[in-house]
This record gives structure tokens, sequence and C-alpha cells, in this order.
DNA sequence: ATTTTATATTAGACCAGTCGTCTATAAAAA
DNA sequence: TTTTTATAGACGACTGGTCTAATATAAAAT
């Protein structure tokens, strides 16, 4: 197995236990024995447990802007649309899950934003990058007389991606989608209704 | 120090570390340092570990109802701004925190919902009474019409409480109260306006 | 082809920290 | 005095992240 290889298993496997464990609950061991990477070797891999996770953190974010950007720049629908689609998208997927783990940032936000300051940047810059995606799409939205030209979309743009943040921690709390689908109704009927 | 004495300010000890730290981080002997108290006393007043977790999330959602209760259920305000006062005088204490630890209750959800049962059986049903609260408020907000009668009162108090607990989260990964004043003016300005 | 050098990878020791148990003791109440 | 209540902290068994020393593999040089 060549180097990057197993790195790339290790992060896999690695933000799986993130995201059902959190990062103080999860052990480096554990990683490396379902990943079927010896012990010593961890070390070589990573710098530290800390550095560990910062990797995690960037490649899931990574991943995830890409989703993003597949549904809020299909311009092909238009733009509430785009961005409806994307949270039904989600909504689906989440459920799939059995209302387990939520958003592994949000999770790492509220586990570790008082505990360690590398991980609240980054995790800082990622959400903010979000925020820039959901204010761009709604400024088209808004340009198109999809939502009404009053509205704060900046405010907006926040309050989205707070509640819907709020709603996958309930939804892990309750293990019902239901706080999904409030936040759906909600969102798209009252708050950003034509 | 009474028996009660003592396990209470344990329960408060306790419940700071676990708002600072989270379970998984906060280590009994700690506690038991802070507070003061040896070791061995304290499988004399708790059973576990879970256990003293578990009775600190009831301790602390028995004092939460009081406050809720002090705000909603106050006649001498309209209902809505009975729910705005609430929320107002939630962000001034965050905020005067320097925007750390958040809701307790929200983050041994998003940390122990997967992880453990008795946790989160217990965080919903108290997050369920929080909800019952809001649901009283808003339906005799409608009553008086300072709320649209077209609104599903159930579904907004669902909503009111993730988007809360959102914007916590929030507010503790961007280290600044802007989520809760996003929530405000969005809660208040669009979503309930009268 | 064989030896030397450099790099890639691993094994296992290490120590601090975890929760929970245990026995012994002190204080208070009956 | 006897019994209950509470304190005291050592101890065990285990897990945590980390590090050094050793091994395996590849590259270079003789």
């Amino acid at each position: 197995m060549g180097k990057d290889t197993t790195k790339l298993a290790l992060l896999k496997t690695g933000a799986r236990f993130l995201k059902e464990k959190g990062y103080n609950h999860t052990g480096i061991q554990e990683v490396l024995q379902a990943t079927g990477v010896p012990k010593g070797s961890f070390y070589y891999y990573f710098k530290s447990k800390e550095d560990f996770g910062l990797e995690i953190v960037k490649h899931d974010a990574c991943e995830h802007n890409q989703v993003l950007d597949k549904y809020l720049k299909d311009e092909t629908l238009s733009p509430l649309t785009r961005l409806r689609q994307y949270f039904a998208a989600k909504c689906e997927e989440f459920a799939s899950l059995q209302c387990r783990e939520g958003c592994l940032l949000g999770n790492l936000g509220q586990e570790l934003a008082d505990q360690n300051e590398r991980f609240r940047l980054r995790l800082e810059e990622i959400f903010a990058a979000w925020r820039d995606r959901y204010i761009d799409c709604l400024q088209q939205a808004q340009a198109v007389g999809e939502i009404s030209p009053d509205l704060d979309v900046r405010i907006l743009a926040d309050f989205c991606l707070n509640s819907w943040e709020g709603a996958l921690q309930q939804m892990k709390v309750t293990k019902s989608p239901v706080p999904l689908q409030t936040f759906m109704s909600v969102m798209f009927d009252v708050v950003l209704k034509p």
C-alpha cells in the first residue's frame, strides 16, 4: 500500500469515527485497527492526533464544498430552487442514516470550539465559506425576484446555516427527521417565501 | 458539610466542567479536586460517572425551566414580548460569558445522542418540555393576534428551539454574538412578524 | 552483483490519565 | 457504646497519545 493510499484510508476511517464518537472519545488505536494499519505507523503518517483531526476536517470540507457547488451553481434551476434542492437532498441523506451522526463539522465545532483554537479557527473559516455560497445564491434569488428585496441576504444566509445546524442537532437528539422537515417548511415557506 | 451540600457542590462544579469540556473529556478527578472533595466520596454520592452526568442534566433542566417560566408566564407582558424578552435575556447572558460554553444540554445532546441512550432519552424529554412552553406562548400570541393565525405554532416552536440551538453552536464556533443577533432579528422580524 | 546508503514502515515500550473499587478511618447520631 | 454517615486516598486494570529503536524496502554506488 502506497503512502498516500494508507493515509487516505486513515483519513476516511477517522472521519467515520469522528462523526460517530467525536474527537475526544475517538482513540487513535481503534482507527488504526479498523483501517488495518499497525499501531506504530500512525506517527509516520501524522504529526499528532490534533493534526490528524485537522486534516480530516479539511478533507471533509473540501468534499462538502463540491456538493454545495454542484447544487447551488446549477444554472438550470432558479436560485431559490437550487437552495431548496440542496437542503432536500441533505435531508434525505441524513434520514437514510437513521438520523445519527449529523454534521461532522457542526459536531466538532460544538465539541472543540472552547478547547482547541486551531480547530475553532479552521471550522470558522469553513462555515464562512459555506455562508458565502448561501449569500451568493440568495442574492441571485433576490435579483430574480424570488425573495423580497427588503431582506438582508447576509443575515438570511447566516440564519439559514445556523438554523440548519440546529435542526441537525435536534435530529440527533430526537432520532427523528422531524427537525429537518420543520426546517424545510419554515425556512422556505415562511422566511424565504416568494 | 452536610450530605446535600457536598452533593450539590459536586453537581455545580460538574455542570461547569461539562459545559466547558463536554462529558467524555471531563474527568471525575478534576471535578473532585476543583470542589475540594476526595475521590472516595464521589462513589458515596453517585453510582457512576454516567449517573452523575444524568443528575447534572436533570438539575440544569430544572433551573432552566424556572427561568423559562419566569419569562413566558409573566402575564404583564404580551405573549410575543415575553418570548422576545426571554431570548434577549439569554443573548445577554451568553454574550457576557464571552460566547463560550453555550447550552449545556444542546452540547451534551450532540456529543452523546449516538453514544448513550440514557442521556439521549433524558435530553429528548427536556427539550420536549421546553418546546411545550414555546407552544403555549405562541398559541397565546396567536390568540391575541400577535402572529398570523395561518402559522402552525407547533412547527414554529420546534423551529424556534432548533434555530436557537444552532445559533448557540455557531456563537461558539465564531466566538461572536452575531449568530444570536441574527436569530433575534430573523425570528422576530421575519418569522414571527406581527 | 554486491555492498552501502537512504528511505519507508513497524513493533512495542512508556507514562500519564481514566473510571471504579477497596479498606481504613473519622465524625455524628442513636 | 453501637450504628450510621461521610471522608480518605491508595490501588487495579485499562486506555490514551507519543516516542524511540528496530526492521523492511528501495535506490545508489562500487
